[in-house]
DNA sequence: TCATTATATTTGTGTATACAACTGTTGTTC
DNA sequence: GAACAACAGTTGTATACACAAATATAATGA
């Protein structure tokens, strides 16, 4: 095989394991009536600890960079997982903060993702998951 | 670092790197006003030589199993990229095939979406692309 | 200081996607 | 061969996304 099918067949094997992997994650979150990009918004600001996020670094954080962060953001507030108010600092910005409601669905969530995830990786051993975490993280710093 | 961050990890980052890929992708077909999904759908016609498909193949075959692949399909018809007719054999399937004009355009996308492919695996050398498909592979067969 | 530019977020609008319900056709069973 | 189930696509509808334009605030510079 030549050095561009290669290229052609690597590319959409790597759509492909992401849209499985994208539907299981979101088949598991369904019952919770959480899409997979509202629960990477959860672990973003959970990751901060007290300290509020605005939304650009949200969106900087975010694996889709083109979804509209405000009306995702919308949806968690509406839920009361997320509590939002604008920077007295610099009132341009806004200052996103988890929940205790927010922390206690995510916890509940971290299960049944861990499991999903560890179902899409079962395939490989555990020093394929780490070669392919390598590569993959090339792909993503360039 | 523990198995279970080790497999988040590598679950992020293939979302993360496919995100990216889609992103490039998209944005190369954007001038030709052909969706991404659009794109795979004349491929998997093209690569059907004469043969018609009907519509249960080409879910089969899409990268993103859940999208909506009739009126994805009405699209390439209204810009006659493709034909559509009721197969006579079991009127309940349709018979789907590329049209010269689609041909022509597919060819034309062939060189904007080989670079774009080219430019997203760039930071891996051979040897890990080769590495990276077997492993994405892995994961697909499952 | 006042106009200009840059930054941060929101909103408008058209398109795409997800999921379920529906239509039409074929296969099966009694 | 009529009733029922299975199959193949289509359509309705609510939600999500993409992209540009708009709003609001802050920083810069003559």
């Amino acid at each position: 095989m030549g050095q561009i099918e290669l290229t052609k067949n690597t590319v959409v094997g790597l759509l492909k394991a992401s849209s499985k992997a994208e539907d299981l994650l979101a088949k598991v979150l369904k019952p919770y009536e959480i899409s997979l990009q509202q629960f990477n918004v959860l672990r973003i600001l959970r990751g901060r600890k007290e300290k509020p996020a605005n939304l650009g670094t949200i969106q900087k954080r975010m694996v889709h960079k083109n979804s509209n962060t405000t009306r995702l953001i919308d949806k968690l507030i509406e839920k009361f997982l997320v509590e939002r108010k604008t920077c007295e600092e610099n009132r341009r910005k806004i200052e996103l903060i988890i929940t205790p409601k927010g922390r206690s669905i995510l916890s509940e969530l971290d299960l049944v993702i861990e499991i999903a995830e560890t179902e899409i990786l079962k395939p490989l051993d555990l020093e394929e998951q780490k070669s392919l975490r390598k590569l993959l993280n090339k792909i993503n710093l360039n």
